[in-house]
DNA sequence: GGGACGACTTGAACATAGAACT
DNA sequence: AGTTCTATGTTCAAGTCGTCCC
């Protein structure tokens, strides 16, 4: 390898101009008072707990989401944008705390406000339309779009406009909520306002494919049409001096980083007008049109077109042709050579051509505090390793794992190796933890009792230790890391009842680390004296950077990516988005073709229809299955015949463990023919069988992909979620101010957190929470009272009666005592709204949606439309990590 | 076609900073 | 100014799905 070792090439320094980034990442280190929060949860527990080793959390986002910026890009022009664009995302950030900006994050210098923004749009098109105009239109195509809504969606509207033949129960129980699972609650909510689903509505019933309206209509069209551009270019680093004043010029970059990147701008120059309209161009050419083009974004919909055309019977071969060159010169000895005439194929193979990082850090070593643990009374002397051991245990003493004979097993089986057979030590009922505990808990309070510039102080000097590991170079940008430290040596925490928790996780050396970098960069230093890392790899058809075997479960990789706000994160994530947006203009002819096989004579096909239609209706998982040493969890495929019950005539219940072992339990009304089937399925099987026989993800995935390219069972997830919350957006939003829209928004990512069973638990608090409020609205209506008293008693001229504790009260008049009424009532108003928000959204998690499910296009383009703020609905990491969808056209509809 | 492997996304719990409240 | 609450950031477990190989 022409690979010179570390010395050099500090990327620390290159990387560690803070002001590099756009201002507004940085975190304003505060000179807040103490931090002391309340310990109301028993943090203990987690991560650093007793692991004083770990350090103190969270390398603060600082400096710039560098390559967002370039992404901000707008349109990309025939030459890379002088100016950065996090320059617009600054001034949106900004404007969280301004909170009156609407400024979007964009590309142009001039960082136009989302008004100004929609405008541009429409001028652009020569279309001076307004916004309510545009906005006017969304509403009247959604309503008459049946089949783009989603499926549970059309169900909440069955009763009225009997289209639907399947109705979610509708929970008959009071009203509190507490027990009830989300998904039940969200067809509560979606029956709230309709007459009872009462299935003496049978008559109603028809095939879904009966529902189905003419398949696209003018929503899809302009759907098409305003499909925004593909990804905008990336402004390579070498090109800083450029910048915007307000931020600095970045510091020279590795020099084969700056070469590269050079030729990546001229790339996206030469890409723009390329309208990958080259389905007549012979596959060797298009594969090195493609590598010439640095940037793979071309929308989905070209990938699945080409796709579609290649993967069509008889053309397989292609995939796999790229593959193979790509394997071969790709990751091969020659690849700098190669690199040129590489393919990047349309279909991703080449995430990156240039890669500089510098690895990985690790935990500090473990500090022996030399505390004694007893045992049967005594104290005993452990060596590092065994105390290590025993302290990562006895701060768990607060946690859930300690009731679990598992949990204890485990460990002791791990712990029990390090102390040999001959240990005094022989069980572990007569060992006691308490003064490691409570070593542990002095510790946590000595820290708490710093002084905020000791704080500070101990921030900087991580920070000063973590920089050089937070960025990568990636074709020449400026990237940011997502999990540059190495996981710290802990008791594996597995969710539900996994058979592994307790167990010892070991520590990671550089031994066990494989390193992925681009073949003429640096190689990281290892950061540990002494030791080497395991491998170097130069594997373009990856994003990881680094990667080891998990200890828990040595088939199973732990990776290191780059963060959320990365382009390549970025670029998956976009056509994640479009797949799923494709589903769209197949999803009646899916519908119709599942709900024909629900009668198939043919077992396997019947299966099929039926997970389907539950994929489809309930936004369940696929449901891979599992091994024995995992937790007992499933999805649809692996559903279990006790975990669907019937309910007559033609109710099913479900109740199972999925995901994290997170409950789900939700009773639907389902169309007859799935009922019977589901009857039949279950026929003569035992409780613990699997309730779809004939049935795995890759047949059911494989399945799918006959009805629309890509089509997996996890892009009914996001269809359904985004086409919600694109719905109800447009069914609900009002004219009004921003804080009614923002609760129409909050309102729609709940119903989409529903549908998706995304829970939280119930913060530990929340019943002295809800308490606390109770009691000061009882409070309240006791001034209330009594203001009201006084009022009766001005107005017929009398003092005000004496207060509680006997004293004598100012006199008001009667027009103050009013004025005071009202204002007590409009805050027993608000407490009570605060109160019946927080009780039902304490088990409801909504942000895992916003992350991972809701196509961030619907929001921007609705908050333009809407002239909402952007920074209302996304918070700076949200902007970040999609800042690719910033510049969506206002008319956007998902 | 089925299992193993590998890479990547999704997810809840936890930790913390700063805002809000008293 | 101290305390509590909330939003945001971090962590790492647990999914999905594509590909390879037999």
């Amino acid at each position: 390898m022409a690979v010179e070792t570390s010395d050099k090439p500090n990327l620390p320094h290159d990387f560690e101009d803070d002001d590099d980034g756009p201002v507004i990442y940085k975190r304003y280190s505060s000179s807040k008072k103490n931090q002391s929060h309340s310990e109301v949860r028993k943090s203990s527990s987690h991560s650093h707990d007793g692991q004083s080793y770990r350090q103190i959390s969270n390398a603060p986002s600082s400096s710039g989401q560098t390559s967002c910026l370039q992404k901000g890009n707008t349109v990309p022009s025939a030459k890379p944008s002088p100016v950065k664009p996090s320059v617009g995302i600054s001034k949106a950030s900004k404007s969280l705390v301004n909170t009156s900006s609407t400024k979007l994050p964009v590309a142009n210098s001039k960082s136009p406000s989302l008004g100004d923004r929609q405008k541009m749009s429409v001028d652009i098109k020569g279309e001076p339309k307004t916004i309510e105009h545009h906005a006017k239109n969304f509403v009247e195509d959604s309503e008459d779009d049946e089949d783009n809504k989603p499926l549970s969606f059309r169900l909440k509207n069955s009763n009225h406009d009997n289209k639907v033949t399947s109705v979610i129960a509708k929970k008959s129980s009071e009203d509190s909520d507490d027990d009830v699972p989300l998904a039940k609650k969200l067809y509560r909510n979606s029956n709230l306002g309709t007459t009872s689903s009462n299935h003496d509505d049978s008559n109603q019933k028809k095939p879904i494919s009966k529902i189905q309206k003419e398949q696209k209509n003018g929503s899809g069209m302009s759907n098409k049409l305003d499909r925004p551009s593909p990804l905008p270019a990336k402004r390579p680093l070498d090109n800083s001096n450029s910048l915007h004043p307000s931020v600095k010029k970045s510091k020279v970059l590795d020099p084969v980083a700056s070469i590269k990147s050079k030729a990546v701008s001229v790339k996206h120059e030469l890409k723009v007008e390329d309208d990958d309209d080259d389905d007549d161009i012979p596959i060797s050419q298009r594969i090195k049109k493609s590598a010439m083009s640095g940037d793979k974004s071309s929308s989905m919909k070209k990938v699945l077109t080409k796709v579609t055309k290649v993967n069509k019977p008889g053309s397989k071969p292609f995939k796999k042709q790229i593959k193979k060159t790509v394997k071969k010169s790709g990751s091969g000895s020659e690849y700098s050579k190669s690199s040129k005439i590489l393919p990047s194929s349309g279909d991703g193979q080449k995430k990156w051509t240039t890669l500089v990082h510098n690895g990985v850090i690790f935990p500090p070593p473990y500090q022996p505090h030399g505390v004694k643990m007893l045992y049967k009374g005594r104290p005993v002397d452990l060596t590092p390793e065994q105390e290590e051991v025993a302290t990562m245990y006895a701060v768990m003493r607060d946690t859930e794992y300690m009731q679990k004979d598992k949990f204890k097993e485990n460990f002791w089986n791990d712990w029990r190796k390090l102390l040999g057979r001959n240990h005094v030590i022989q069980n572990l009922k007569d060992c006691d933890f308490t003064p490691i505990y409570d070593w542990y808990q002095s510790e946590k309070d000595k820290k708490k009792q710093m002084t905020t510039e000791e704080k500070k102080a101990l921030k900087e000097e991580k920070m000063k230790l973590e920089e050089k590991y937070m960025w990568a170079i990636v074709d020449g940008v400026k990237e940011k890391v997502g999990n540059f430290r190495v996981e710290p040596p802990g008791l594996f925490r597995g969710r539900g009842e996994h058979p592994k928790m307790g167990k010892l996780k070991k520590r990671i050396h550089p031994g066990d680390i494989t390193i992925n970098i681009a073949k003429d960069a640096p190689i990281p230093e290892c950061p540990i004296p002494g030791e080497r890392w395991k491998e170097i790899r130069h594997d373009n058809t990856v994003t990881w950077l680094a990667y080891w075997s998990d200890p828990i479960n040595p088939k199973l990789f732990k990776y290191v990516f780059l963060a959320a706000s990365s382009s390549l994160k970025g670029q998956s994530d976009k056509e994640k988005y479009e797949k799923a947006r494709t589903l769209k203009d197949y999803i009646g002819n899916i519908r119709s073709a599942y709900t024909k096989d629900f009668t198939s004579k043919d077992i396997t096909k019947q299966q099929i229809a039926v997970a389907t239609y539950l994929i489809d209706k309930l936004a369940l998982r696929a449901g891979n299955e599992k091994d024995d040493d995992e937790a007992d969890t499933v999805g649809c495929c692996t559903l279990k015949v006790e975990n669907v019950t019937r309910e007559p005539p033609n109710k099913l219940k479900f109740n199972f463990l999925g995901k994290d072992s997170i409950k789900y339990e939700n009773t639907v009304e389902v169309e007859l023919p799935v009922y019977n089937a589901i009857l039949k399925f279950q026929k003569d099987k035992k409780p613990g069988d699997d309730l779809f026989d004939k049935l795995d993800t890759s047949k059911l995935n494989a399945h799918l992909k006959e009805l629309m390219p890509g089509l997996t069972a996890k892009v009914f997830r996001t269809f359904n979620a985004s086409i919600t919350l694109d719905v109800m957006l447009n069914k609900e939003t009002k004219d009004g101010d921003v804080g009614e829209k923002i609760v129409v928004y909050q309102h729609a990512n709940k119903q989409v957190a529903i549908i998706c069973n995304h829970q939280r638990s119930v913060s530990k608090s929340h019943t002295a929470q809800m308490s606390k409020l109770t009691e000061k609205i009882d409070e309240l209506q006791a001034v209330l009272k009594e203001l009201k008293t006084d009022l009766d008693r001005a107005r017929k001229g009398k003092p005000p009666s004496k207060s509680s504790d006997g004293k004598r009260k100012k006199n008001l008049s009667p027009e103050m005592l009013e004025k005071k009424i009202s204002q007590t009532n409009a805050k027993i108003e608000k407490m009570q709204r605060d109160m019946k928000t927080k009780e039902d959204l304490k088990t409801v998690a909504l942000g895992t949606s916003k992350i991972n499910y809701l196509d961030p296009r619907i929001t921007v383009a609705w908050c333009k439309r809407h002239e909402v703020p952007i920074e209302k609905i996304f918070n700076k990491s949200l902007l970040a990590k999609f800042c690719w969808a910033m510049d969506v056209d206002p008319d956007f509809r998902f």
